[in-house]
DNA sequence: ACATTTAGTGGCAGAGAGTGCCAACAATCG
DNA sequence: CGATTGTTGGCACTCTCTGCCACTAAATGT
């Protein structure tokens, strides 16, 4: 089976779940339900998903991968800030509701499930690499320098507070400026740590 | 039982599950064997600590907390650097040699036992509310302001990742320089995302 | 067209994680 | 001393997750 399959099954399955977690908790539901749910064996389930909570992570890493895509479309010469506003919105459009609606529920349940929430934390760490090659060039400097591994960290710790802030103001359906919300959100959060970047350089 | 009992007793659990994590992985040592090392029943070893991977927490809380006392009494008048580098010392000293590895060695171990990288990064979540405990009076802001929570988010990150750093090269024992080391990591790391924070006051 | 390899799936059994329940025991209080 | 309260350990049980194998289907060779 081609890894584009195997991924499209695991975002399938990651949907049921999440439905399945919003609705009755994560420890009330079981392996077997999801799968279930999904049309999959609890076997085959259990396969594609090593622990019951990494279900949340097809959705989740959509939403980072979308980021980081905007992110690494960021041109030099413009500050970052700028960059999100303009290229940030057609993203957000492109993806379809039910997923943002997914998303922001699993942001928010991560609040009260502690198993949820060490899992996006595990996965926002991943996605810290990616922020260091995008920040490495911009300070001149290799990835995994520690300059860069501390940008990408600090950026990447107020892009979270900024996505659950977000979230918690979306608990009562998504509108078009939450969204926009979100994007100024992140961009003020980001300028605020970006000062102690503009200096370095 | 008093509490203080409880918590000597979680601790002392949690320096033998240390050493056993680091000797077999934490998929090869059973609940049972913990329990047995450490002179107690399964039964009570399940109620001191919900998930294996807890086991970490209190030698790791005990770390932090140190850090969130020294924080605390952090005067206004002086710049956060050199408050640590003042005060940062003893504290490090004052612990016993033993628990400064085996944290040390907690560290490590998070790199490559994702269960025990997921109960750490929540344990730093928890620790960035202290955190936010101390910035918000100096930023003259309530403690659960969006700004505030976005500096003691960054400033928790920069640390995480100076703590790694050091970690790691204290992988071959530890010495007096590597903990100096330390303390001057932390201190040009949160210096570096500081620049945001002086400017904004 | 047919045999063979290859890869995914499901079922089953079992180890280990974690919980509810109850009896035993110790400490505390009247 | 008896009653109450809180901690412990043992037992049975559920659920998570894995190893193993048989089954099916697609791809490949001849």
């Amino acid at each position: 089976m081609s890894d584009e399959q195997r991924q499209r099954q695991r975002l399938d399955i990651s949907r049921h779940a999440v439905r399945l977690f919003a609705a009755q908790g994560v420890a009330g539901t079981s392996g077997e339900q999801i799968a279930q749910a999904a049309g999959v064996s609890e076997r085959t389930f259990w396969r594609y998903f090593p622990h019951k909570e990494s279900c949340v992570e097809p959705l989740l890493t959509k939403m980072v991968d979308a980021f980081c895509t905007v992110l690494h479309a960021w041109p030099p010469e413009l500050e970052l800030i700028d960059h999100l506003r303009e290229a940030y919105t057609p993203v957000l459009d492109s993806s379809s509701d039910e997923d943002v609606d997914a998303v922001l529920s699993v942001v928010r349940l991560t609040h009260h499930e502690p198993a949820l929430r060490a899992a996006y934390l595990m996965l926002r760490e991943r996605a810290e690499d990616a922020l260091a090659d995008v920040l490495g060039p911009r300070l001149d400097l290799p990835a995994d320098a520690i300059e860069v591994r501390v940008q990408a960290a600090a950026m990447s710790a107020v892009l979270r507070v900024a996505t659950d802030d977000v979230a918690q103001a979306s608990a009562e359906g998504v509108t078009k400026e939450t969204l926009e919300g979100h994007r100024e959100q992140m961009a003020s959060a980001v300028s605020q740590v970006l000062r102690g970047l503009s200096q370095k350089r």
